[in-house]
DNA sequence: CATGAATGAGTCTTCATTCAT
DNA sequence: AATGAATGAAGACTCATTCAT
């Protein structure tokens, strides 16, 4: 009412070049988890982003893309996060201990993946996959496969080492990501609509214990967490 | 069950008409699987089934009762099934030992929810929990809780008797189905799209022999596919 | 307030698939007649057709194919019509004089091209050339030249008989088309916007005189319009 | 045209504020011929001329006035050039014969219309007239009434001078005319997604002849092109 | 019951225009 | 003056749902 009339007028708008792209990936993640790609509407992601619809275009040309971008950005940082724990292993000294490794990698796999907001993203490649082919190829390749290796090289080594006993590696590696993902869907899907909320803490404890004791070669102590 | 063989039989099957409703739901399990809930068409269903548009509403007032209707008959069978192999536990004389208990429904999981065009179905219900809240509430509790107490009660058995060594239940239980899970989004998501398919009886086969192991007291043979 | 409930109640809509699609094409001539393709909305089409907007899409896939379906079926008859003009030439007995042939056709082009509404879709094709050149295309091929094939018809026969003098044939076709072009162009964009109005018939009739007379060999009266 | 060759000239014109206007005429000129007015986007045309979107609305407030700009500009020089080949009839000494001078009329204005990228305008203003009503008065204002009468004032002499038998003025003036507008029309638009190439000079030629014996008084040879 | 023509609400996408920089 | 990020109104198109036949 009796403010001067311009001065210090807010102004509509304001250049956010450089944060703007992250803000909408952000809020894309976030509308996209709670909608699926379908259903979420881009007005509700520009809403969220707090700008226009029309600004979600300037960035990316269309809703796919941004979809894809969101899929992008959100999962390369874990992977590469997940990649910096298996230490230099070929030269580096004395590594750790395989089974202390082995736990290490899924407790950290287990709070990237199931302990954020992007516990939403391998659910919505894999309801999405039949419709983005291409998406669900580049996780596989980019995502999955790169978890594998990094998994497949730990058993790897516990086994020329002695530590572990002979598997089937490949399997093995599934069945060390299964209860993994199994959280992440299980907390980013069902949790949210009432189901029992799961302790990331307690759920890694009693794999990590299975599988070490599983995997080893006899009765000796596993040192998963003593 | 219990109806008499054929006595009063007149032509009570009519043409189809008792055919169409699992008809439309055989062709909405396969168009939902393909293109998830929200981008499939009621276009598509009824083509696929064989009918025309207007007559999926003459069994189902909408796309949503389609969709939960589906649900539900793909997914009791299973549950059924799977109830079954816990053989009267109470009462029953000599059960099986639980370490060949536990493969066995591990197997016939597999079998029944990664093995055939219903794998899609827990992917599904993941994908539109949020959408469909009391879907995924149904889910957790008609099929979820109750395939999680019968691994509880054969898990529980196992360490009254010795046979397991004592762990957490809970955990455990996820850990069981874990792999199962994995299996059924690879093969109804990634396999489609270019994923290497999985091998289910290896992945069975190294899963129950990783667990089994895991679970047992100490070094006896596990007896899980010797 | 007394009407009966029901009874008499009119239908919300009505099944006309036979009616509609005639109807449909001829509320986009007078709509893109207006506003030209791009500025034409298929909401103004669908109302001058009185049907919904959904309706269009049960007949055209798009816009396109509407403007590509109404450009089409204004313009075939048309083409039809002046083709019979040339009545059995090769065969039939005496056959009309060529000054008088020449002259029936170009008041028949002038009557059914500049003469209706059709007259805008020569604009309208004209207009959009660069943005449908297969349409463009189409009309050169389905129209213009077949409208030319039958003008140096007319012009070689009477070359051949005597009645015109030798001229290039195929420039003449376009003077003598030219001026019904003018007049379509004029009517259709120029009158609307408060263009002096064109007297079709004194066009014709000055058109014709000056045309049969630039012709013929040398003096001898043209006939045309004695 | 009058001013001193050089004399005072300071570093008068600068960079290129004053060239900016008549760039992006230019370059609004090819887009609108190539898209039509409704869907050439501002963008195009910034980057045609090399400038910025902002800048466009520098010199013009909008699209609208750009395209009229653009209109004016193309045609108001070609009009003037036509007239100036009306020698200064009334005073002048021996003017040269009518025939002569209309078909000199008659290429110079199939040069300047027909000939050019400015052939597109006349059917920008057609195409558009509906839209800019007030544009198509201006065109026909200034356009085609001075060509009109530029027209009638020769063949008014013409008739005066016995030259020229006596004939519909109005309706003649338009059958001079429409050969050339048909030939931009064709060359402007259906050339380039496919129409046989127009030969200007053929069609003049044929044009002229046709025309000067059809208004001639007799069998007198006609002059244009013996 | 069965059909499919008709509907209209809901979304993505475009682009002229504005305005902070 | 020049730029281009940001806007928002407008329009093509889809599809679940209704209902005349």
């Amino acid at each position: 009412m009796s403010a001067e009339p311009s001065k210090f007028r807010a102004p509509r708008w304001r250049r956010r070049k450089d944060a703007r792209p992250a803000e909408i990936v952000s809020a894309a993640l976030s509308i996209f988890a709670e909608r699926g790609y379908a259903a979420a509407t881009l007005d509700e992601v520009a809403a969220r982003a707090g700008v226009s619809k029309g600004t979600l275009y300037v960035y990316f040309p269309n809703k796919d893309a941004l979809f894809r971008a969101m899929v992008r950005e959100t999962v390369l940082p874990t992977v590469a996060a997940a990649e910096g724990l298996l230490p230099a292993a070929p030269e580096a000294g004395p590594s750790p201990p395989t089974p202390e490794l082995l736990a290490a990698v899924i407790r950290m796999m287990a709070t990237r993946i199931a302990g954020t907001t992007a516990a939403a993203v391998p659910r919505l490649v894999i309801a999405e996959a039949r419709t983005f082919p291409d998406l669900a190829r580049f996780y596989m390749d980019e995502v999955i496969a790169r978890g594998f290796a990094l998994l497949r090289a730990i058993i790897e080594r516990g086994i020329a080492s002695g530590e572990i006993r002979p598997i089937d590696i490949a399997e093995a590696s599934r069945c060390v990501i299964a209860p993994v993902l199994f959280a992440a869907m299980w907390k980013s899907a069902l949790e949210p609509v009432g189901g029992t909320p799961i302790d990331l803490d307690a759920l890694c404890r009693t794999h990590v214990d299975l599988l070490l004791r599983g995997m080893t070669p006899r009765s000796e102590p596993t040192g998963g967490r003593p």
